[in-house]
DNA sequence: TTCTATACCGAACAGATTGTTCAATAAACA
DNA sequence: TGTTTATTGAACAATCTGTTCGGTATAGAA
């Protein structure tokens, strides 16, 4: 990734915040181009010149935020979290529901907006924690069923806890939220 | 529902005929009127006096889909299956598995669109379901969990054990399947 | 500060798609 | 057979998309 000219950082902010804004109200597929650079006050031509589509524009939105919310999870080594190794086994997940139920999350947004594209991703970055949280959740249960099977089936689980907790009026403690994970996968 | 005239019923037939199989070829979302129209052969005037929109014309589907495979089980009485309250406790599910595995299934090619739509229909007639057949998975887990939070979970599991299913090969027999969701609810 | 590259603007543009209208035609059903 | 009603096909405005262009403003380097 070069750098950034920060006339690009700038546009490149206001097209992101104004789709943002735009999703808590209208679903993805109703938003138009003309829509967003009217919020974003950018002119047509510059729209495209950042992204190809409307479609494009999400998916990188979507990178941007997971990184945000993944990458610290992530990071192997360095002077912050890391909690990997080293947190108790189950601070992950519970990291992870009190970071996304966060009111500024916009995560929360695009998952209740459903789009299919938004879910690939979501599910494609939860796997990837499960995956290296594997034994964790060996049970009498995981042993009868396919290593694949059983990843799909706890990155599933938590969208599905995280997506009653919104449904339902978002009254949930994370702590809450987390033993409903855990006693359900 | 009123009765309808043959021409309407082949109309109909045509465009959802046409629908399945763009469906099968591209995401709903990129399909267009003109399409369907096209490969339904039907003119364009006749299309919109039988669906106000796209979006309608798939709700529509959908509803007929899941008429054809969930009625039989909903059926209380009559001469046929009536499933619901006389088989064996496990076979409801593995009735569904069995009915929406049959390769000329259509509900599978929805589900692979993943659409917002359908998703929506499939989970709401799958709650029913699941909600008729709940004493059957009450266990340590279910009473220390919200009765809607278990329902939804279940759910959950089913079509994404079905989605399993489809996207690694449609290796696995009904009865496999059937296994799968029991152990991992 | 000055210079140069380049990001932005905005208006205009063709092409595609949507949803509607209408008079003429064809088919259904009694 | 006759009446009703669905279908047709073309034409239509309205909207949206993605592109092009010359002119302007700004960033970052010298």
């Amino acid at each position: 990734m070069e750098k950034l000219d920060r006339r690009q950082r700038k546009t490149r902010e206001a097209i992101f915040s104004a789709l943002i804004e735009l999703l808590s109200q209208k679903d993805f597929g109703k938003i138009t181009v003309g829509e967003i650079i009217e919020k974003a006050d950018v002119g047509r031509a510059t729209f495209y010149a950042h992204f190809e589509t409307k479609e494009f524009l999400l998916k990188e939105l979507c990178e941007d935020l997971f990184c945000h919310v993944f990458d610290a999870l992530r990071e192997p080594e360095g002077e912050h979290h890391h909690l990997f190794q080293c947190d108790p086994p189950d601070s992950v997940f519970l990291h992870l529901f009190s970071h996304l139920m966060r009111n500024d999350n916009h995560i929360l947004k695009l998952l209740s907006c459903n789009h299919d594209l938004f879910l690939r991703y979501f599910t494609e970055q939860l796997k990837e924690i499960v995956q290296s949280q594997l034994p964790m959740f060996e049970n009498r249960k995981s042993e009868k069923l396919p290593e694949e099977f059983w990843i799909d089936h706890i990155a599933s689980v938590f969208i599905q806890t995280l997506r009653f907790w919104l449904e339902t009026g978002r009254k949930e403690s994370p702590e809450t939220l987390t033993e409903y994970f855990y006693l359900a996968v």
